[in-house]
DNA sequence: CCATTAGTGAACGGATACGTTCAACTGAAC
DNA sequence: GTTCAGTTGAACGTATCCGTTCACTAATGG
């Protein structure tokens, strides 16, 4: 049985539909809080029928779950270590660094974040399904980045998750908490705080120095 | 003119009502968010009318505020550094790291920053002042607390408020954020995190290493 | 063309919430 | 005891929202 062929008897749904709904509650949501977000709003925000929404949702957290999800999937393919595998030590370090900043303090992120935060006391799976679909995931990436260097005799990393968890928490700094509390990003001492984590990086875990 | 006798001709209000308001709109702020928190339950809970409420307060935002305030007053004397000046230098940092964790890994704090950065996109003054209260404040007195040992020649330290936001982030690691997004505290690794955070930040500041 | 499914618009029920108003009551100061 | 401000309970107006129902239209396969 051809999978992609699934005989639809009457009018098929609208994909189009479908995905502006998300988008809309996305907006909704991450604007106003899951209470704050009003199904109605969301439905004219998406040139939709209030009807559809129920339709294909089911139900008001149905539709957040929906745009979770949704947010996640994007986030998924949206950063990439594999960009950083050349030039000195300190080099790659300085773009790993840089890159995950500038990942990390887009506003949409940070609002994603935020609202996220606040419904996991809602609903907890909703934070373990983020937690999943972003931090550890990337955590893992980057430890086995941390790690392959390790056995290529550049670095002496004894427990390359928790030398992850390190370097990552220098770069963000304060900054990271700043951001989810309104104060403005300041691109100065974030580049800073990259120098600093890969300095102190390097003291630590280097077999030999980095310039 | 003796500025505690504040002739009042009527009725005087009663603080313990205003207290009973406050401590409920916390406990439910927190809880719901403020769009979620109704004032009706707030004054049901504070044993109070709900016209008493607004008397007191005006409108929603204005017990929001006054609720955010009084926590972030609470918090202020909450935390204090004085207590670890004694010990070794592993010691003292160890002390710190996990006074800090501790203090930052209850429950009531971690709801607390949800709620308010949550918040902090309706109303950005909000998140600016728990930062000032909070954050910023604990930073300065760990920076001080750092330069003091710079300057005792224990550390050499260029940038005392980076080297404090490095050892603070990395004594949280991950597991601030794992908090946030509902994921249980991992005790042992908590401690794994103070004592690498501990060994990477003298590898990079101690004159002469620690232990 | 006809059955079937997707989508619309409008209205409804029930609930909840904010903020206000009003008459009555309470308690401290003079 | 009088005065005056705090407090109460209850009701009200207005608004919003969730979720459902219903008659009706639009698109697709047979």
């Amino acid at each position: 049985m051809s999978s992609d062929e699934t005989k639809a008897k009457g009018r098929p749904t609208d994909p189009a539909k479908r995905d502006a709904i998300i988008a809309a509650a996305t907006r909704a949501f991450f604007k106003e809080g899951f209470a704050g977000a009003s199904i109605e709003q969301i439905a004219a925000d998406a040139g939709v029928s209030k009807v559809t929404v129920y339709s294909h949702f089911g139900d008001k957290s149905g539709l957040f779950t929906a745009s979770v999800e949704s947010q996640c999937e994007q986030m998924r393919g949206h950063f990439s270590i594999d960009a950083f595998a050349s030039g000195s030590l300190r080099e790659r370090l300085m773009a790993i660094g840089e890159a995950m900043v500038a990942f990390l303090s887009r506003e949409e992120m940070v609002q994603f974040e935020r609202r996220i935060a606040a419904e996991t006391e809602r609903e907890p799976e909703v934070g373990a399904a983020f937690l999943a679909a972003g931090p550890h995931r990337m955590k893992r990436v980057f430890a086995a980045f941390i790690d392959a260097m390790s056995q290529a005799g550049e670095l002496k990393v004894a427990d390359p998750e928790l030398a992850a968890e390190q370097f990552v928490s220098m770069c963000k700094g304060m900054g990271d908490l700043e951001r989810r509390f309104g104060h403005p990003s300041d691109p100065v001492r974030n580049r800073e705080r990259i120098e600093g984590a890969v300095d102190v990086f390097c003291n630590a875990y280097a077999v030999k120095g980095c310039s």
